[in-house]
DNA sequence: TGTTTAACATACAGTCTGTCTGTATCTGTT
DNA sequence: AACAGATACAGACAGACTGTATGTTAAACA
């Protein structure tokens, strides 16, 4: 068994970030401990501090390859030309899907601004669902006065598609937000 | 110095809750530990679990006091009766005003939900910011058909002024973020 | 092929949390 | 007022966890 040290070291990574994002979900980061990370890795301690500095370092990781995949599962949801208020609404549901994964929101929203600041957060956020987000409304106000706003206006929204996920999982109606959501993009053109 | 048993109490819950703030809001709640809290208010361990379950326990108190003051801050700002749009619009700029204080959005908005689940949170926010937000969009929106979605739309824009005051906190202009809300609160009645 | 370096495994030191036990002060009762 | 019980702490203790330091094996390279 003869094995590459970068086929190693990659598979090592990928294996420790599996195992910290299944405990890191069903446990929250606080209650999970690096024993447990590694040992459902069937490695040990060792390799998890060879490939990561510390164990936010393992959840920085993680988070950033959720975000990753949420941002695709977005993308692959096909923006159809329908006009750019279609096309926030689609994304709007297309982030709904995403975000119904189980355990998305609890890294994305609830552990990762605590353990890894706002500011790093917003940087996430921004590669994922704040830039789409921005460009649709970019487009939607074009005409209107207030074109420069489409940046404020994306950051206000993303946190309401947020509390928004949270609220669907823990049992909200999903097309009351939605509605909601449309009377708040429609408020902005009439 | 002969102190009843219920003063001493009471001054020593307050003790340990303000040096507990203190270094929550210094540090974070992870970094802070138990001896650090008891050490600056002058006691040992065994008072604070005398007074509280565990550090969470603590910090719940903590969270919950500084929640009751920015209701109480929001309240002192006087809603001059200029209408609901006006109030509401007040009423952000006293949100605002209000976790302008050091370290509140910290413990309300990033440790808070992480530590305490989003269930807790969610009926902490319920009596302080959303419960003002969702009667002034209701006396907003009485007219309108939409308004039995006065609840979600407080909820989501309760959402957007927590982020707004994260952004504002970062260094953001608070003028383009009450003016983005303008807007929103404007495109509902349009 | 020998030497350096990367990829781990193992041992260790320090700290923290929650509990348990002990002591002094207060409270209620007779 | 004296005693019994409860309350309010202080201090000691056990277990666990984090990060580091050291050791070992296998790959990389010259």
């Amino acid at each position: 068994m003869r094995r590459t040290n970068k086929d190693r070291s990659e598979s090592m990574r990928q294996a420790l970030i599996e195992a910290g994002r299944a405990l890191f979900i069903e446990k929250g980061y606080a209650d999970t401990s690096t024993p447990e990370i590694v040992n459902r890795a069937g490695v040990t301690r060792g390799a998890l501090y060879h490939h990561f500095e510390d164990k936010k370092d393992l959840f920085r990781a993680v988070v950033e390859r959720e975000a990753g995949e949420i941002a695709n599962d977005i993308d692959a949801a096909a923006p159809a030309d329908d006009g750019p208020r279609q096309a926030i609404l689609e994304g709007t549901k297309a982030y709904f899907d995403a975000m119904a994964r189980p355990g998305r929101t609890r890294l994305l929203l609830l552990d990762g601004p605590a353990v890894l600041g706002k500011d790093i957060m917003r940087a996430i956020d921004r590669e994922t669902s704040e830039a789409t987000l921005k460009h649709g409304l970019q487009a939607l106000l074009s005409k209107s006065d207030n074109k420069d706003n489409a940046e404020t206006l994306a950051i206000l929204l993303s946190a309401a598609f947020d509390r928004a996920a949270l609220a669907i999982e823990t049992g909200a109606e999903r097309q009351r937000y939605e509605d909601a959501i449309a009377s708040l993009i429609d408020g902005l053109t009439d």
